[in-house]
DNA sequence: AGCACGCCGACT
DNA sequence: GTCGGCGTGCTC
């Protein structure tokens, strides 16, 4: 057996090892080549996997043979192959999951990467006389006439008319009035745009960001809400396109507004390339293929798309680095911001990581000159910052949950004509019921939760697993049972707003009222139109959005995240405070924001307040680094689940023992301890925290978790992973 | 992850 | 006497 016909194959399933096939006997085939996606026999059954390498394999086994090469050129280019490596290596998970996960979902399944050519129509010939006669006798061919006139080009552009557009283009094409052709790529708009006009901070950001290029360079752009980032990343960007350089830019999902797309296609034209969750899995394979076919010269994406096949990448921005969202939570668990670091180290890049709010992990890199700092002190243009203060609400009467200060500024507010955004972190009318005849509370029967009420959908939802029960459900507990609300939800104090303020217009933002794309645009404009006067909502409302003409915000409640045993949740709670603080007083108008707390003298708070993010972060990195947490120490976590009670405790504690005997030095091991919500979807679940003081010794111990869990007989009565550098610790 | 092989309880 | 429960082990 020659050496060059065995390959090695990493398999798209969760199997550490790797496997050895033949190449193809049929010589004409297209060749297996290291990064090919292939079929192969496997088992019984065929998967799907990716060549990784030739292997000089000498032994005597009968290997099987690669039954289809389905790619001509290998989809797995050298420069992913290498950034899949590392992070299968430090994530320490399987190559062949890692790798599944860096293609599209058609790939991934054994598709072959096709182009299919967009179409577009342009208006062959037309005369008065014509339109006329369309517009009596075919209304919808006279309205795409209309549109084509009008610029309209492709399907995106009819997209959003209610007839079936296609069918009456076809009879425009029948009568020869349209004609339909390929879609050719507009030209890059070149600067013919004003130049934007940057103040002097931005000014200087750019020219650090300019100079790096070509060589790697991490940098924090600490930018306060409103200050301008986003002229910072133009500009970067064109600088690289001039170059002939190409911009990977990570964005967190709820930041992918429509506004955001369509400056950087106003600006950039055609070359800008958009993946976010909207997508379906066709479309997200022909951005990839736009992509890496060099179609896409700045490609906008959520977290996936750190593994986008960009050539010739001149600079990686990441905006809003410190957003939770670019952490992967379940399987192959990675963080598309340290990723894509990575990934501009290895291609000799410079990547920039905006924020208002900084992780402490950026800020500690700052401070040990890992990274640059680049600084935008103050709002674009004459908006000032907003003041923060807190109303103690410990003994005043609430109204919803709403104190007299808050609705008294409220009115004031609204009385000048302005707009008012709530802050309320819960959604649903109240996080709790109870029956005042019985004291039975509606619990979910899968998790060690609460039922959530909804109101006005009649049911009772458990947050945690998607449960859902009919609010006649409360009935069984009494013949005249009493409902009692206990808590506050979003829909709670919509409900107390109307009655505080009749006249006026009020729109609640969460998951329930924004369960469709249309719902959002729709309220969002209908914000910025002024024919909305009080916004409640949730997260949702804190992030990405600017809402002009907002002054004051108000922050229901700071409380339910100031004492949780998660180490992250203040620096989570700071960076909410800030980020929806944010939202306030963009434009001329200066804003004030209220925070309701009954522990007005809580240090965060206190620091947060008087001295602002960064004196916070400064504190909180010394908490930290006395606390010996990250990120002065590497940590991870290993998580078990099962359907038995006891078995995740069991499984860990066992584990637990044997790495000890193994007496790692310098590698920490804590727990297991039961998670703060033991029951979930009917799952018991523990978890067992692991820390190192250098990187090294925390992958030495993670891989000796992972042999010893291998061979542990009780590995098939849990299911259980590791999570390497984990967010969320409860 | 699949998927078979393999040994012990309730049924056509 | 079988059908099927899911424990164990393998897949080039």
């Amino acid at each position: 057996m020659n050496s060059g016909s065995v390959v090695e194959v990493a398999v798209f399933a969760p199997l550490r090892k790797t496997f050895h096939y033949l190449r193809c006997a049929d010589s004409d085939a297209i060749p297996a080549l290291p990064g090919s996606l292939v079929k192969i026999p496997f088992g019984r059954g065929q998967r799907i996997g990716i060549v990784i390498g030739l292997a000089n394999s000498t032994d005597e086994r009968k290997l099987k043979a690669i039954s289809e090469v389905v790619d001509t050129v290998p989809v797995i280019g050298a420069a992913i192959m290498r950034l899949a490596r590392w992070a299968s290596d430090y994530y320490q998970h399987p190559i062949g999951d890692v790798l599944a996960a860096t293609l599209p979902g058609p790939l991934r399944h054994g598709s072959a990467p096709v182009r299919r050519e967009a179409s577009e129509w342009v208006i062959h010939a037309t005369n008065q006389d014509v339109l006329d006669d369309l517009a009596r006798r075919a209304p919808r061919q006279a309205v795409l006439l209309e549109r084509l006139s009008t610029g309209a080009k492709t399907a995106a552009d009819f997209a959003n008319l209610e007839f079936d557009w296609r069918r009456a283009m076809r009879e425009l094409e029948k009568k020869d009035l349209v004609a339909k052709r390929l879609r050719t790529a507009n030209k890059i708009s070149q600067s013919s745009q004003q130049a934007f006009s940057l103040n002097d901070a931005q000014q200087a950001a750019v020219v650090v960001l300019n100079d790096a290029l070509g060589s790697f360079k991490a940098c924090l752009l600490h930018g306060v809400t409103g200050s301008g980032k986003t002229e910072v990343y133009m500009a970067a960007i064109e600088h690289a396109l001039k170059s002939q350089l190409n911009t990977l830019m990570l964005v967190p999902e709820i930041i992918l507004t429509q506004q955001m797309v369509a400056r950087l296609k106003q600006r950039f034209g055609s070359a800008v390339g958009v993946l976010h969750s909207g997508l379906n899995d066709n479309q997200r394979a022909q951005v990839w293929l736009r992509c890496r076919d060099g179609d896409i010269k700045i490609l906008m994406g959520t977290r996936s798309a750190v593994w986008a096949p960009l050539p010739r990448i001149g600079i990686i921005i990441v905006d809003e680095e410190h957003d939770a969202s670019f952490k992967q939570q379940e399987g192959f668990r990675y963080s598309a911001r340290d990723v894509a670091i990575k990934r501009a180290q290895q291609l000799n890049v410079p990547i920039v990581l905006g924020s208002a709010t900084p992780s402490l992990e950026a800020y500690l890199n700052v401070k040990t000159n890992k990274f640059a700092y680049l600084s935008l002190p103050q709002r674009a243009g004459l908006a000032r910052m907003p003041s923060l203060k807190c109303v103690d609400v410990r003994g005043l009467r609430l109204r919803g949950g709403l104190s007299d200060r808050l609705v008294r500024d409220m009115g004031a507010c609204l009385e000048r004509g302005e707009q008012v955004l709530l802050f309320l972190n819960r959604r649903g009318f109240a996080p709790i019921v109870l029956c005042h005849q019985c004291g039975h509370i509606a619990t979910c029967s899968r998790c060690d939760a609460k039922l959530v009420w909804h109101k006005e959908r009649k049911l009772l939802s458990c947050h945690h697993c998607g449960a859902q029960k009919r609010t006649q459900h409360l009935q069984a507990c009494c013949p005249d049972p009493e409902i009692v609300p206990l808590g506050l939800g979003t829909e709670q104090v919509e409900e107390t707003l109307h009655e505080l303020f009749p006249d006026k217009r009020i729109a609640r933002i969460d998951r329930d009222t924004m369960r469709s794309k249309t719902a959002m645009e729709e309220t969002f404009a209908a914000i910025r139109g002024r024919s909305v006067d009080i916004l409640i909502g949730t997260q949702m409302l804190a992030k990405g959005h600017d809402f002009a003409n907002v002054t004051l915000v108000g922050i229901i409640d700071a409380d339910s995240q100031l004492f949780s045993t998660d180490f992250r949740a203040e620096e989570k709670l700071a960076q909410t405070i800030i980020q929806v603080s944010g939202r306030a007083g963009r434009a001329e108008y200066s804003g004030s924001v209220l925070i309701q707390t009954h522990h007005p003298h809580h240090d965060l708070l206190q620091t947060l307040l008087l001295r602002g993010y960064d004196h916070f972060a400064e504190k909180a990195l010394e908490e930290r680094r006395r606390a010996a947490l990250p990120p002065y120490v590497a940590m991870a976590l290993i998580r078990a689940e099962s359907p038995s009670t006891q078995m995740p405790m069991k499984f860990l504690a066992q584990l637990a023992a044997e790495v000890k005997q193994k007496s790692i030095k310098g590698l920490e091991i804590l727990g297991p301890i039961p998670a703060a919500m033991e029951r979930k979807a009917g799952r018991y679940r523990a978890q067992l925290m692991v820390s190192a003081q250098t990187r090294r010794v925390l992958a030495v111990g993670v891989k000796a978790f992972i042999n010893l869990g291998d061979t542990m007989p009780l590995k098939n009565k849990v299911r259980w992973s590791v999570d390497i550098d984990p967010l969320d610790t409860i």
